[in-house]
Order: C-alpha cells, then structure tokens, then sequence
DNA sequence: GTAATCTCCGTACATGAGTACGGAGTCAAG
DNA sequence: CTTGACTCCGTACTCATGTACGGAGATTAC
C-alpha cells in the first residue's frame, strides 16, 4: 500500500496548498521528487508526514531555518554532529518550554483571580515573563537558533 | 529612581533598535509616550519590560498579534472578557508545551541513541511529531491564534 | 472527443516584522 | 560656537513565508 501521490494529491494529504509543496521543495525542505511520468512530480507517504512534520513544528515557534536543522538529524550520519546539533535544539526547546510554563502558571493566576475576585489589579503576565526564571537566556536563544540555521 | 528615557536609551536598555520601538508605536504595541520637550519621546522603566515582554514572547512563538492580545489582559478591565482572553490564550500555552513536550522527548532520544549506540538509524524525531498525540489539534491552533489577534 | 481539471514553469504579489534612508531640527562636549 | 551624536518624520527597502497568476501542455470524467 506505498500510494503513489501527485503534488495535488500530497498537498491535500498535508493540508496545504500545491505552491506551498513546490515552495518548499525551492527552499530545500522537500528533496526534487523523481518524475517518471512527463514531468509531472511523484511523492510517497513519507512527503506527507514531512510535510506534517514542517508545519507542527512551525507552529511550535521553529522558523523554516530551525526546521532545516532539524530535519537533517534524520537518517544516517556523523554521530557527533548529530549529537550536537540536538543537544542545541534540546536547549532551544528546554528553554521554550520553561518560558511557556511561566505564562501558563500567570494566565491561571489570572484566571482564577478574576473568577473569585471580580475586581482585577495589574497583570501577572509581564512579571513573570520578564522577571522570571532565565530571562536573559532567552534573548540569545534567537540569535543561535539564526546561527544554526545559518548552515 | 524611576529614570526617565530617551527612545535611544530604552531602545538600548532593551536591546532592540530605536527603528523598532518607533515600529512598535506605530503598530499600538506602545502607548505613545509623554513629550514634554521639543516632542522628543520620554520614557519609563515600565517601556522597558514591555519590550523586554514582547521580545520573549515572540521567541516563544507569539506573533505581534497575540502579543497585543497578552498585554490587553494586563489592567483593569471587563472581567468576563478578560477571563475568555485568558482561557483562550490559555489553551493555546498547553497546546504548545505538548508539542514541545514530545519534540523534547524525541530530541532526548536521539542523544541517548547517539550516545550508546554509534550505528544510527532513522530519526525518531519525525514519528513522535507526526504521530505523537493531539496531532490534528496543532493544526487548528494557528488558525485560533490568527482569528483571536484579528480582534 | 471535448470540457474540466491537473500539472508545469517563472514571476509577481501579499503579509508580518522589522530596518534603513535622508534631511532637518536639537543637544551636549570640548 | 562648532562638531558630532541624537531625535524627529515619512517613506522605502529587506527578509521570511507563502499565494496568486497566466499560459501551455496532459489527464480524466462524462
């Protein structure tokens, strides 16, 4: 049951628009298909969960550059480099995940705020954000997630 | 010592560019500031965590728009409004922090697998995104967080 | 067999989030 | 009081991430 997809077919199957597959096929997300048939483009299943994949993760915040970097930890190669371009991300995501925890514990702050007291102060949000946990930590985040995807 | 600021000074002290704070007044992320003097810009200390507030946010994979939506949740206001923001907003944290969760998770297993097992196999990284829970939720969430920062 | 649909391609347009430019006024240090 | 840094403003440009367009050929459905 290995279906053989059009691009129109695959970009049904991932929920996005045909440009977009030939879009990222440009950008070197998606590897040049082969074209046994006039030209026209031939996918596999594993194009959609690729696809899939981008997308998730996109709206987790990984821009196509981070995405790139993490899609080349698929299959086989120097484990090193593997090694270390996971831990990155690892960082990357750890810290993610820390910064996304504060918000979440000041939006149930408020929400409970409001549901017993029905007069609302100031917003624990930005406190818990700026003052927080590794705050510095996160502003360099951005530059090295650029930097890594840089190459 | 609550200082007073010129827009190049807060720019510094948050590390953006004087462009960028200009840019964020245009856009209503700043209230305009006071100009007591010649109409140049004066600014506080608050001006500058919530840039420093914006600036993480969108490392954490809030777009301006949301962003807008955060920072309205701060004062006083309608409670019951505040409190649908907040859930909302809510909701879209969790979804995050999952989807991270299982990057997190896949991400720690290839080091392990890395580190152990010098052959390496195919990435687990693809099957615990595409197939990890809540997968068709994910997809939806953007689409949330766009109508939510239309308004 | 013809009309609707799909695919090809390159190029152009759109949107979000800044960034840069250029000329004019202002301020602060030497 | 001049020189260099800072500020003002509007407009234009950049970069990422798609989307749309338009004409030509291929395929599929009726």
């Amino acid at each position: 049951m290995k279906s053989r997809l059009t691009i129109g077919k695959l970009a049904e199957a991932a929920s996005v628009g045909v440009e977009t597959v030939r879009f990222y096929q440009r950008s070197g997300l998606l590897a040049e298909p082969v074209r046994p048939f006039k030209g026209y483009r031939e996918y596999s299943q594993a194009d959609v969960r690729r696809i899939l994949f981008i997308k998730r993760a996109q709206t987790l915040g990984f821009n196509l550059g981070d995405i790139t970097g993490l899609l080349k930890l698929d299959g086989p190669q120097t484990c090193s480099l593997t090694h270390d371009l996971t831990v990155n991300k690892l960082h990357l995501v750890e810290g993610k995940i820390t910064g996304l925890r504060s918000i979440r514990r000041a939006l149930k702050q408020m929400v409970r705020q409001c549901e017993l007291d029905h007069e609302t102060g100031t917003c624990p949000i930005i406190h818990a954000l700026v003052e927080g946990p590794m705050n510095p930590r996160m502003m360099v985040v951005k530059k090295t997630s650029r930097a890594l995807s840089q190459r």
